[in-house]
DNA sequence: CAAAAAAGAGAGCACTGCTCTTGCAATAGA
DNA sequence: TCTATTGCAAGAGCAGTGCTCTCTTTTTTG
């Protein structure tokens, strides 16, 4: 209250805490992105901070909400990569717009394969994330349907294919995450989102390894074969263009 | 090299030693599907064999040994599941195979979610897979590679498309794992198989919670999806067929 | 039958997450 | 301004971990 700005309304000790807590998150990104999530060791983060491990536990309670911490940051990096792609292509058509947002996400995880690893690889043991997370594992999901948001006010989208089976799940998952957008176009995206994951999974972990060897064109083509998927048709992209009619 | 039979060759001590080891995997399974990888504790398995922790070095030099053992295992089970689903397939086409094979490494990932991040989850920290694991890991895509032989040799299946600039890199996959398929094929079908996995990876690892409900229908379109990029095209099968002219 | 190899037991080292108590410093209320 | 409260770090300690080493017993082998 005594001190003016609004980015700083308490004390000294209040600016310590922010600080001290941002310098242990970024110690431990260090280590994370060094040795990977399972060798992140609070004793180390206390030691590499000149301080007795005891102490660390008045910022987190555990070593899980260090972690959960960790986590929120990654999904809220690989969100703002997303958004910032999209911007930055504000100009192109929604299929170049869907392409550069798929490279940014993978470009992010593979500068920052353990942390990728945190939030997409397998669960920290016995670790289920927590609600807090929720808010921003979502934003790339909310680029992806902005994108198709934008495409379906203009043209050269299609309706994807949905078997009549699917359709009540299609409409429930429309309802619940984008009702502006056809059901057909939803269910595509969700299971595009899927598939974009895999690829990059695939990439990121290795599974590619003495497989595919020329991965950015690999991926181009990949993502190119996802946005056909999802409706995002140019007038004339090849011999499969989809024509619903 | 001396005595002659294949099965038991050695004596006593050599079965024991054989008996041992998988009494030690089996442990180790049954903790590892209920705690998870990374609380996969040589001590604890000890204990549990009724046996001292040093003991186990015995037959595994380290935990990261163990691990890869188990992680064999997995990817035999788990190709085993796809061999047994296609041969029980044999009489349908080349697509409702296609379908069974996915459902079954689907299924089994479900029934068993950490070996399923075992092998397809974050790698262990720090931990890279020997080259033991390679053809044991290759079992599932030999699966989905013959299942594109059987059906080029009948009709029914089409040629994905292919950009110019990625034919080189198509062509030399498809020199390195079927020569005998047209390159389009086997890059579209390097796609569709990690494709396959982001799906599966998002269901086991929760990532659908509170997103897809009605997964097993969901899951079958999507397969449906993937069958079509590969080529396997029903003669009619709805309005996005393919038409390689 | 004796020498060699294999296996288990047990102690011990360095490390981990986490808890609890103790002393010190900054804050807030009178 | 003085004092009571609160926040913080230090240190010791507990239970657990992977792994190594030595010692004894048992089995195999020459």
């Amino acid at each position: 209250m005594s001190t003016a700005a609004s980015s700083t309304p308490k004390g000294a000790r209040a600016r310590a805490r922010i600080e001290v807590t941002a310098a242990i998150k970024e110690q431990a990104r260090r280590q994370l992105a060094a040795d990977g999530a399972a060798k992140l060791s609070l004793r180390a983060v206390a030691r590499d901070l000149g301080v007795v491990s005891s102490a660390l536990y008045r910022y987190f309670p555990s070593r899980d909400d260090l972690l959960t911490a960790l986590i929120i940051d990654a999904y809220n990096a690989v969100g703002e990569s997303a958004e910032t792609a999209r911007d930055e292509h504000a100009d192109a058509g929604p299929r170049d717009r869907w392409t550069a947002v798929c490279e940014a996400v993978r470009q992010w995880a593979l500068t920052h394969p353990h942390e990728y690893a945190l939030i997409h690889g397998s669960p920290v043991p016995g670790y289920t994330a927590p609600e807090t997370t929720i808010p921003a594992a979502a934003r790339v999901g909310q680029v992806f349907i902005g994108i198709l948001r934008d495409a379906h006010q203009g043209l050269g989208v299609a309706k994807p294919p949905l078997p009549a089976d699917l359709r009540p799940e299609a409409e429930r998952m429309a309802a619940d995450f984008a009702p502006d957008l056809p059901p057909e176009t939803v269910a595509a995206l969700i299971a595009a989102w899927a598939q974009l994951y895999g690829l990059i999974g695939f990439e990121v972990f290795g599974q590619f390894n003495r497989v595919v060897e020329d991965r950015d064109r690999f991926f181009r083509h990949a993502v190119s074969q996802l946005a056909h998927g999802v409706g995002l048709v140019y007038p004339q992209t090849g011999p499969t263009a989809a024509a619903p009619r």
